[in-house]
DNA sequence: ATGCATGAGGC
DNA sequence: CCTCATGCATA
């Protein structure tokens, strides 16, 4: 169900619980009243529903995205991994072919973008035609956008981040541990968390040659104006309604050779395929509904045919497509599940959709398997923060997504973690708010 | 299905 | 030190 977030976190500000967090609003709001903010540089926040926890920091986060300026991104490089690594970890190279795919999407420094809220429903990129709007819906370090438009002034920077620091800081945690006993009355207290990096040994050799393509894509000021929570409803309700509004501008790719060659290879005869112009078969098939649609159809098939994610994870190898290795289970559960950032999904659609035009193929004649497994050593060990320090980062990151290496420092000492840990947290946290949310219920 | 982690590229 | 694509380990 899609509702209207602001809606659905009505109850959960006006619980007398929350006063805390209330009053912490109030008092962000007034350290950034003095920030003049373009209003183009208004920001929501993706939000992955679900939890007081993550309601009340979403409030925080939400409140501060609306007033914190927006910072350049720039979208890095577009890798697929490439060999199986016997135990050992392969470094991922963009592979020439795949590179194909692997589009950078160069960014306006300026450039505005607006998330999307998802509370529990579908947030589909209806409304965004893939490569005009803003590839992730995250909040692009809202804060850095602070420090950069905001402070005009260096006062103004250290009040908010100097007068932050200590207070707010102090507040976050005060409001993790509020949350604590609101929401868990059973908070483990055990800080188990050691990091056994036993890494394998011998990295395979088998990785791909990498690279990055530069992304076409189209900055239209449109996007400067964010959607406001009634546009956003209504999108949700006509995705919801399943109202095939036709994504009004078909956005022209600039085509890249390689993913011709891909696209070729991959889609002899997709029926799907909306894109099958005449001569080219140049144009990626980017529509977020079209790679929505192909996740889904993909998981069916694949399932029909009996083949678990690893299974073709390491049978991707076997396609011999240049520059394509195995993927892990992992990374074809994201594809399915459409968790995987925009760019990195349609890098990988091709890939698999031409194994999944093998494996019908050999299906339908003999039996084909194929496989690779590589029996590894396990080692390395997952560090896993108990759920009240995550409770104290996530406040934490309400406030600032990205802190300095200090205040790192400083919240890995307040919370008995190591930094590095923390920093990690952050990033894989930052990483997650980008990620585009294709995947519907979550 | 996900949390924490690594590493290549980039500034 | 960040972003991104990915992966191992695990709930």
């Amino acid at each position: 169900m899609v509702l209207n977030p602001l809606h659905a976190l009505l109850p959960v500000l006006t619980s007398p619980m929350h006063r805390p967090i209330l009053d912490l609003f109030g008092f962000l709001k007034q350290e950034l009243k003095t920030c003049e903010v373009p209003s183009q540089c208004k920001d929501t926040m993706l939000i992955k529903s679900s939890g007081k926890t993550e309601a009340m920091n979403r409030v925080l986060t939400t409140e501060l995205h609306l007033t914190l300026a927006q910072r350049p991104t720039h979208f890095g490089s577009c890798k697929l991994s490439g060999g199986e690594g016997g135990g050992g970890r392969v470094p991922r190279r963009c592979p020439a072919t795949a590179a194909a795919h692997c589009r950078r999407i160069p960014e306006d420094p300026r450039r505005t973008r607006r998330t999307m809220m998802t509370m529990n429903g579908k947030q589909h990129f209806s409304m965004h035609p893939a490569l005009h709007e803003p590839k992730y819906p995250g909040l692009h370090a809202g804060a850095e956008g602070m420090r950069r438009v905001c402070v005009s002034g260096p006062q103004l920077q250290g009040n908010i981040f100097g007068g932050f620091d200590e207070s707010l800081l102090a507040r976050a945690e005060a409001l993790a541990a509020a949350d604590s006993i609101v929401s868990h009355g059973k908070s483990h207290a055990f800080k188990a968390d050691v990091t056994y990096h036993t890494m394998s040994s011998v990295p395979c050799t088998s990785a791909p040659s990498s690279s990055t393509v530069p992304i076409s894509h189209h900055h239209h000021s449109h996007v400067g104006q964010g959607l406001e929570a009634g546009d956003l409803l209504e999108h949700l309700s006509n995705s919801l309604m399943g109202a095939p509004e036709p994504p009004q501008h078909h956005h022209h790719h600039h085509l890249q050779t390689m993913g011709q060659l891909h696209q070729a290879m991959a889609s002899m005869a997709h029926p799907h395929s909306l894109s099958v112009h005449a001569g080219m078969v140049s144009d990626v098939e980017s529509d977020p509904r079209e790679l929505e649609a192909f996740a889904e159809r993909f998981k069916q098939r694949r399932i029909k045919l009996g083949v678990t994610q690893a299974d073709v994870g390491s049978a991707l190898a076997n396609l011999k497509i240049p520059g394509v290795g195995s993927l892990s289970q992992s990374t074809i559960c994201r594809f399915e599940s459409l968790t995987l950032s925009h760019n990195n999904m349609i890098a990988l659609k091709p890939v698999l959709q031409a194994w999944l035009e093998e494996a019908e193929a050999a299906y339908r004649e003999k039996s084909s398997k194929p496989d690779l497994f590589n029996g590894n050593e396990r080692k390395r060990k997952r560090t896993s923060i108990a759920a009240p320090e995550k409770r104290s980062l996530e406040a934490y990151f309400a406030i600032q997504p990205r802190p300095s290496s200090e205040k790192i420092a400083a919240i890995a000492e307040k919370l008995d973690l190591k930094k590095n840990v923390v920093r990690v947290w952050f990033c894989n946290q930052r990483q997650k708010q980008k990620r585009m949310k294709y995947s519907a219920a979550h």
